[in-house]
DNA sequence: CAGTATCCTCGAGGATACTG
DNA sequence: CAGTATCCTCGAGGATACTG
């Protein structure tokens, strides 16, 4: 028996989990997860809220996250019609993650900035 | 004053923690230091271990790392030359919020293509 | 060994207009 | 409101050859 533990590794090209690694490291998928921490989010609501989104690009990123389990799309018969979006179980258990490296930018950009700095200062 | 400890949000395009953010999520770069979680690793020691990556974009991720203040790069004077690259103390920060997004895939993979499948059928 | 230099592909994603 | 349809740009990143 060879590793029955963790079949599958991120550092793997041919793993699943690195396929599903590559779409969580993409532009969007974190910041819409991150938007739907607080509860159900209409299709406008979240392009206004995620700065820089195009309709077309959100509704595509919506559509993979709920092929893969992590968001729910329910419709209501209003007039005009209104969708939310929400998390699933599943997409829950991710936001912790997604708090955590938007904690870790937030907290450490200036002292990026500055080691950018003093690296082109060397450079120059 | 207008929140004065968060002046920066990732959900913000102007913001730099934003730009860094879009920075973490990229195909490379949280997996170049999750190699780095052990020790220092040389050039070609990287390029295997990471499964994919070319030369080219594996020496531009590691400037960009290395700028940042994420990781540093130590020239040996053996004969061929030889480079280490390991964390730095900042770098190592962010081996945690790694380990947890490589963890939360590598668990849920089997959950994600499940749902994929349900989702799948549905539309057929 | 640890890169740089060149050329090139290709698809993510932007812009814009339209619709049930 | 919540999308779809079309067209198009542009740059990330791959392939290949070369080098101190």
């Amino acid at each position: 028996m060879q590793q029955p533990d963790q079949p599958y590794s991120v550092f793997d090209s041919h793993c699943p989990a690195r396929q599903f690694f590559e779409r969580l490291a993409d532009k969007w998928t974190l910041l819409i997860i991150g938007q739907l921490r607080h509860g159900p989010v209409r299709f406008n609501q979240l392009r206004r809220s995620v700065d820089g989104i195009t309709q077309k690009v959100l509704s595509q990123t919506l559509k993979k996250l709920e092929r893969d389990g992590l968001i729910a799309r329910q419709v209501f018969a209003t007039v005009p019609v209104t969708v939310e979006y929400s998390l699933t179980g599943l997409g829950c258990t991710l936001v912790e993650t997604f708090e955590r490296l938007a904690f870790w930018a937030e907290s450490n950009i200036e002292e990026i900035i500055a080691a950018q700095k003093r690296y082109d200062v060397q450079q120059a």
